[in-house]
DNA sequence: AATAAATATTTAGCAAGCTAAGTAAATACT
DNA sequence: AGTATTTACTTAGCTTGCTAAATATTTATT
């Protein structure tokens, strides 16, 4: 019987993953979170603020915030949109780019780290699961 | 290749699990997380904020809060240790028992929710993976 | 016994993440 | 055209979670 037990790793494997790489975002200059977000730019520059909100599936007000301390540390930039006025949407900046290359080798490493022990099938199969229950949280 | 993607479906699952619990915590008058911190004291009342960091895994500032503001709903309440004058012991009060089946509930219903359409044989492969993982993190 | 070091906790201050309530621009409705 | 509603975003205020620095009590050292 596994009872309780995937919800309670889940939660300790993320809590756990946030604090170790936490320290290394720090070196960058970033907070736990707002690589995610500048990953989203990676994909689209100049995404709106809407747009980052679906993608990270957070609140508006955390994106609002997000942003405004990115924009401080001179990560992102924001600019009105032309057709509409209620719209603003969010740019890189050089140092925004940056950080690109070193945060996904970071992203790679933890995840080797995370895997260490399971093989490739293994791995597969997790993920197969994972995406499963992705989808029923939906 | 799974490349990068445990590692966010990971973050995704957890993010979204704990969004979902956090609305069924409130109506309990709870905030996330502190349903994790009742459950160590229903596991042994009186522990020490010390011994709720090492279960808890986070810092003890982030214990201190937790307690400070579960105490301030009655939850818990603190009493120092007779023994040694640093330490301060957090016990349940009745209202933090109280709330131990609904919350047990609430985890069960959630973890049904999240494992679902996976075989037992399934569940207990990808539970064998995440205790994997969690040892690889330590 | 007096001082130094270690231990348990607290305080201050920051960012993510939330809800509830506010603002401003665009669209719909009469 | 003028008002109402919707949409995109912001502000205020809360809690978790963090780090760095302060406090208070206990233990170790001289």
């Amino acid at each position: 019987m596994v009872d309780n037990e995937i919800r309670e790793h889940i939660d300790k494997i993320s809590s756990q993953m946030r604090r170790q790489y936490s320290e290394m975002l720090r070196e960058l200059g970033l907070h736990v979170g707002q690589d995610n977000l500048l990953c989203k730019l990676w994909n689209e520059n100049g995404m709106t603020q809407m747009e980052l909100r679906e993608q990270l599936r957070c609140e508006l007000p955390t994106v609002t915030n997000m942003v405004k301390t990115l924009e401080k540390k001179e990560f992102v930039y924001r600019k009105k949109d032309a057709d509409d006025g209620r719209v603003s949407r969010v740019y890189l900046t050089e140092i925004g780019w940056g950080v690109r290359d070193p945060i996904e080798e970071m992203w790679r490493s933890q995840q080797d780290k995370l895997l260490k022990g399971l093989t490739d099938e293994e791995r597969v199969l997790l993920n197969k699961f994972l995406q499963q229950m992705e989808k029923n949280l939906r």
